[in-house]
DNA sequence: TAGATTGTTAATCGATTAACAATC
DNA sequence: TAGATTGTTAATCGATTAACAATC
């Protein structure tokens, strides 16, 4: 049994694959740690303890196919599958989600949405139909729904929550502004706005480094 | 001088700062950092680590003010100013940012929106103008603008944000699936992707151990 | 073979956690 | 004062980096 990969791991994957991805399109065939390296920011040694973590991709005295390596972090993300996924309020970001081309690119078809709101329920949203939230329960008992992404107000999150995990969808990727948690599924929380405070913490730090 | 703060703490602050607010919403006034350590899964030494790098905000033997924490953190986060941000590319996420309230609550205030898409022009979004790309370094001149907020499309990033670095703008929030890097004005990278691959990577996990 | 670069072990560094003196 | 909890120092743990033997 391998050992736990970290976390830390994990989230530097699909990094990864956005630079083999690219490397790949722009026709290189071939890169040692020390190139990806450089163009990425990191360390070679971390780089290659990494891919380690789950085999090695290389060839000694070598270095990596680029597209053997992208495949294989495709694969390890997960990502060589389809996934069926269903929209969970369907306001702004639910829609700009639902209208999102690079997610059907990496194999996530999006065949619902559900909304509270009844002048929206029967409409469409590029080709996904709107479902009363009522229906939802149903909707994935007669279909196999892998993925949801939550895009309610905050405070119907957690509930909508509850009742996809009862349903017996496999993850959830909530955009709501709050932790949602339920036992026994993935959870991926997103957070925009910690991500632009973040930004501001660094613009304020840079401008008082400015001052003195 | 203070010694520099780690990434790690900083990434932890806006999730102090959104308990801290619905504790204060829901009428807590006072909480220890054992209380909090165990609302928020994380450990109190932890937390009281992460406070005391930025000075004492407790009482010994008391805890802390729930009011008096958020305030100071919102400080550290920079969200006491008022921030006037622009937005570039008002496709699908460009829309849904412009007009996600949550923003206007913490101060952003997004006065403008530009992209190449000449239909588009004169219109106005949630009663943000969009201009042509083209006026967007004039605008820049005339109006003190902190922050631009990148949507085009992922082969536009890069040139956009030099041009906004130019432009001297403060700081970039960039939501087009690349690292834009750019030398003197702070950057955050969002990368919506890479949080749904995070949790794809958890549901295959998840998946192979219940097999075994 | 010689050169290069991986895979992997060992060393270092930093972040997290524990412990406790200070103090409200 | 006694009890509680912070602020802070010390110990531990894990992640990153360096080093090098294996090998293509």
């Amino acid at each position: 049994m391998n050992k736990k990969v970290s976390d830390a791991v994990i989230r530097r994957l699909p990094r990864y694959y956005r630079y083999l991805k690219e490397l790949e399109r722009i026709g290189v065939e071939k890169i040692s740690s020390r190139e990806l390296s450089e163009c990425m920011g990191l360390n070679a040694s971390q780089i290659r303890q990494d891919f380690n973590c789950f085999g090695g991709f290389g060839q000694q005295g070598f270095g990596y196919y680029v597209k053997v390596l992208r495949k294989e972090i495709e694969a390890i993300l997960g990502l060589n599958t389809e996934y069926k996924a269903i929209i969970i309020g369907i306001g702004n970001i639910g829609q700009a989600l639902a209208g999102y081309k690079n997610f059907i690119r990496d194999g996530f078809r999006i065949v619902a949405a559900f909304d509270v709101n009844h002048t929206l329920v029967g409409n469409t949203i590029k080709d996904i139909r709107i479902y009363p939230m009522s229906d939802m329960k149903d909707y994935l008992k007669e279909n196999n729904i892998h993925l949801a992404i939550i895009c309610t107000p905050e405070a119907a999150a957690q509930q909508v929550a509850d009742e996809l995990s009862k349903a017996g969808v496999d993850g959830i990727w909530n955009f709501a502004p709050i932790d949602v948690h339920v036992d026994g599924i993935c959870v991926e929380n997103v957070h925009l706005s910690d991500s632009l405070f973040t930004l501001t913490y660094k613009m304020r730090e840079a401008d008082q480094a400015g001052v003195y």
